[in-house]
DNA sequence: CTGAAAGCGCTTACAG
DNA sequence: CTGAAAGCGCTTACAG
């Protein structure tokens, strides 16, 4: 058994009262009593009981940070970035990936209820009504690349719609026209904004976005790898491809490499949120630059906010910009082929 | 404010004990009122704090896991392991990092005690004096790739000597003999029994390892880099780089890239970890396999044995071995220069 | 089967 | 400056 705070009270000879008065830096004790005090707390090695006092000052100095996934370089980066923010304040973070599933949002959802002060969270895939329901009120929250028009809560969007449209006009002066996209899923708010960016784009320029050209995928290494498997079998190949984050590019990368295609010098490649390992690898990867870190940081910021000035109670949306961010994977075109250009030119 | 439990229980017209019990399943509840109660609480979606039922209980249903750093795929996938095995158990993860710094994991520590019931804590460059001091009493807790020889504490470790001596093997039997190292710092557990791997290896076959092919990093992309650079201005250079981790190979591999080396062709390159985006760069890359998702599930596993059968009370210290994994960024040498001959032959 | 009461470990008015 | 007491939201013997 750890010590209470009877405990010391007892041994210190005082009341369980100026304990905590010690423990909570109050200026009424005498400066004798806090020292024999602070004497026996440093000898018993002492520490309050944080969930006794979090029920009774209803604050945890926790943040729940839910996620819809924890594979690969973007959620840990999310993750580092709170948590940095968070320790700042001498809070902590509570974290729990959902996998996408409704069940599993409501169960960690209601694990937090009176563990954390507040909840970041983020679920690109699970719709609004849903999230909206189950989200606990009378707690600060911020929805993070949530699919929802709700202006009840605190958002922070990254502009997927801005960023793809942007890879987009890119690929285009390269001269490509034929660009695949391999997308992170249907009822994916991220994927589906940076399709909408594509699209936009492509048809900006009178070009018409072929739908046979849009491949399915998850947003992992394995999903590209295999989507390009099926761009291969397509009578024209496509001269760029355009995965929906860089996990994909790479993945697809590696199956372009296996059946010999050089990058880019046979096929261009890029990806989108623009991860650490992308500028180590060969070639190094152009992206849509997305600062992940900064994300959760802001987030958590945010949540601070809240906490802080409780006045305050207009909502705040805010909207992240993205940033080309041009590296080796893509090269320029020089000349088209008939067929493509009457396939094409809208 | 959310609803209490007594808001239920006089909304249901029955005492807080009876709504307690319908909580809690107990079968002393007669099936009428069971509905009633029932019926309320999903009315007012009433959801118990869980706090306040921590307290009482002295379970909380929440697992510590304190890591050195966040930065990475090998954090990730270690998150993610331990996520896995705490979601199986309906249990949640509170994650925290340590910067290595041992106020930092004291603070981490105090925060957790009364909000988890077990902790796993990995900490491989914080000495165990330290650590021990730290570690709260009366709770599970496991220690992974700790640097401690305390037989008090569940332990995990990974066999980084036998895996980096595995390495070094194969390296040598490819030929090479100028082998340089990338370590992960001084102090840290992982990078020197790694170093102890290799240089074993090396004597074993009668080669003398060169300090000056010893190179100091940080486990991170970059001070793989940096330290390809310092490897370069060597008059002779190495045929092969051993990086302690995969980031820092992978890091490694940019910088001879920009050198304009091949990998492997003119050096080869190898990492340690086995990440998961290892498979997926160019060239494949050849590293030592840590199943490091198994290895958070592991932990978390070993804590809820000793949760559940709390009679057995030995110790258990687990050895994880690793793998080698060879792949495409080592490659044979054939001849050697009489120069390096005279320098390796013992 | 159900309720009144004690208690988990703390904090904070309220007196003194 | 300090202590006795109430209360945070729950669970669980103890009676009935």
């Amino acid at each position: 058994m750890r010590s209470s705070i009877v405990d010391v009270a007892s041994k210190a000879g005082v009341s369980i009262a100026t304990v905590s008065r010690v423990l909570n830096g109050s200026d009424k004790v005498k400066a004798k009593t806090r020292e024999k005090v602070l004497a026996v707390i440093n000898e018993m090695k002492y520490a309050p009981n944080p969930a006794a006092r979090g029920l009774i000052m209803k604050k945890t100095e926790a943040i729940g940070l839910l996620l819809p996934d924890l594979h690969g370089e973007f959620f840990s980066e999310i993750i580092r970035g709170a948590d940095e923010a968070v320790q700042q304040q001498g809070y902590h973070l509570i974290v729990s990936s959902s996998h996408n599933d409704p069940n599993e949002i409501e169960a960690a959802l209601r694990f937090m209820r009176g563990r954390v002060d507040a909840i970041v969270l983020m679920s690109p895939q699970v719709n609004s009504e849903i999230l909206l329901e189950n989200l606990p009120k009378g707690l600060p929250i911020v929805l993070l690349n949530c699919r929802t028009d709700n202006t009840h809560y605190d958002t922070i969007v990254i502009d997927g719609y801005g960023g793809a449209k942007e890879m987009t006009n890119y690929l285009l002066d390269l001269g490509h026209r034929r660009i695949a996209v391999i997308t992170g899923g249907e009822n994916n708010l991220e994927s589906e904004e940076r399709l909408r960016g594509y699209r936009a784009a492509m048809t900006d320029r009178n070009f018409t976005p072929a739908r046979t050209l849009e491949f399915t995928g998850n947003f992992t290494e394995i999903s590209g790898y295999e989507a390009v498997k099926q761009i291969l079998a397509l009578k024209h190949h496509p001269t760029a491809i355009f995965a929906f984050n860089d996990s994909m590019a790479i993945g697809a990368i590696k199956a372009l490499r296996e059946e010999g295609l050089r990058i880019p010098s046979d096929i261009s490649v890029c990806g989108f949120d623009d991860i650490p390992v992308g500028k180590y690898i060969s070639p190094s990867l152009t992206s849509v630059h997305v600062p992940i870190s900064d994300l959760g940081a802001m987030a958590i910021n945010r949540v601070f906010d809240r906490l802080t000035k409780r006045t305050r109670d207009t909502t705040a949306h805010v909207f992240v910009p993205t940033k080309l961010c041009l590296r080796s994977s893509c090269k320029k075109i020089t000349l088209m082929s008939n067929l493509e250009k009457e396939e094409n030119v809208a």
